[in-house]
DNA sequence: TAAAGATAAAAGTAATACTATTATATTTGT
DNA sequence: ACAAATATAATAGTATTACTTTTATCTTTA
């Protein structure tokens, strides 16, 4: 599979960006230590002028890139889903069992990311923690219908319409298959900020992962009886 | 109610504010109008000289109450916290059957705020907005855990907790009743946030609201029948 | 009615979030 | 191999933000 992933790009929509990170040397550098430096310090705290510092670059050569950091934002959390989204349909795709195969996606949606060497220059766990840290607010903003008009969150759209559409699968009947999908990804999300900030709020930890209780609400939920 | 509600003072954390808002008519434009400025131009835009222009008063003086915006954000979320938790205790406290019981509270939490003339300075319905597109930027800092040592987020963590209690009575043996507490929050606010921007994500609609969505999931999940 | 406390006005500072210009590399097409 | 095109770096500049400080004035209240 890691042999396979290096030659796939994530296909990002290019209106998140004035020039494709991936098609230079530069660029690449400027996706690698944004995610090093927004885990560092945070997205409030992290400018173009001190990514430029790290990576011995200048800060206008950055803006060339990315009109802005909250583009530079969009761009990684859709670089993140595309990722993910990925790693779903590869692992799901020849599972012909429809419960296994939902169970399976909230697995993979749910886990905590390990190490993937396939891209060099994208460190996937950090990445994984700044999607738990900071996506929010790459949506939350005033800016957010016009920016959905243009695409911006076609990866996650298409992430949560996968769910639904496995829900649907194994219960046709069940009314509220986006919201569930939609609550599958972002309470994934919120369980493991609770696990690393709030302790008390959250019954998740190593044993009971956020993918076990999830997996236990959606079947519930669903009337299937499964054995994760 | 709304007249016993009219002396009851929502208790916010002192460390939150360097002035009592509550004390003096400028704390009480401050929040009334900081209230309806952050809804009308998003909290990244907001500013307290914007703040200071619309209220006639002087950004400095702004100061005098609330170190920086973060705070204030802060303060108003616990204030909007602190409103639906008394709203959630006063109408549950009388119901003694525990499925009821549960079934109202989530009803409470998740419902749209509807107008409330208890306290004049505070718009709940436009505060209500603020929480579904902002509040999730009082916590998402670098400073979350010392901010939650210093006690800023403990009238949210009550809410969950009250939460919890009543999902333990229904179903003491259920793994995650903390879990679920906090995902019935985090999947309301996110629920009506969906329905705004992402109706395509979410079933809920005024038909089929968050709260619907939520009491089918929760008593499923916790093997009890409710026809809310 | 004097003193204390609150608010307003003005000015200043460092940093942010950019834009524009020009110079210097580097790449590429012939 | 070399000119032209393109990318990057360096420098400077602007408006705004997020404050702090100082001083003046206004309002309570003891």
């Amino acid at each position: 599979m890691e042999q396979l992933l290096q030659s796939i790009k994530i296909a990002i929509n290019e209106k998140i960006f004035l020039k494709d990170p991936e098609s230079s040397a530069l660029g690449k550098r400027i996706v690698e230590h944004s995610i090093l430096l927004i885990d560092e310090i945070g997205f409030e705290s992290f400018t173009f002028k001190k990514l430029g510092d790290r990576i011995e670059s200048n800060e206008s050569s950055i803006y060339r890139y990315f009109e802005n950091k909250h583009k530079l934002l969009v761009y990684l959390t859709s670089w993140y889903w595309g990722w993910l989204e990925y790693q779903l349909v590869f692992t799901t795709n020849s599972i012909s069992n429809k419960t296994e195969k939902l169970a399976k996606a909230i697995e993979i949606v749910s886990r905590t990311v390990e190490e993937d060497n396939a891209y060099s220059h994208v460190n996937e766990v950090l990445l994984n923690k700044i999607v738990i840290n900071e996506s929010s607010k790459s949506f939350l903003t005033k800016e957010v219908d016009q920016e959905n008009k243009s695409g911006y969150f076609v990866i996650y759209k298409r992430m949560v319409n996968r769910l639904e559409q496995m829900i649907k699968e194994v219960s046709p009947d069940y009314r509220y298959s986006s919201s569930l999908a939609s609550t599958i990804l972002e309470s994934s999300l919120h369980q493991h900020f609770l696990m690393d900030h709030f302790p008390t709020l959250t019954n998740c930890n190593k044993k009971h992962t956020p993918g076990k209780f999830l997996a236990d609400l959606v079947f519930k939920t669903l009337n299937k009886t499964y054995n994760g």
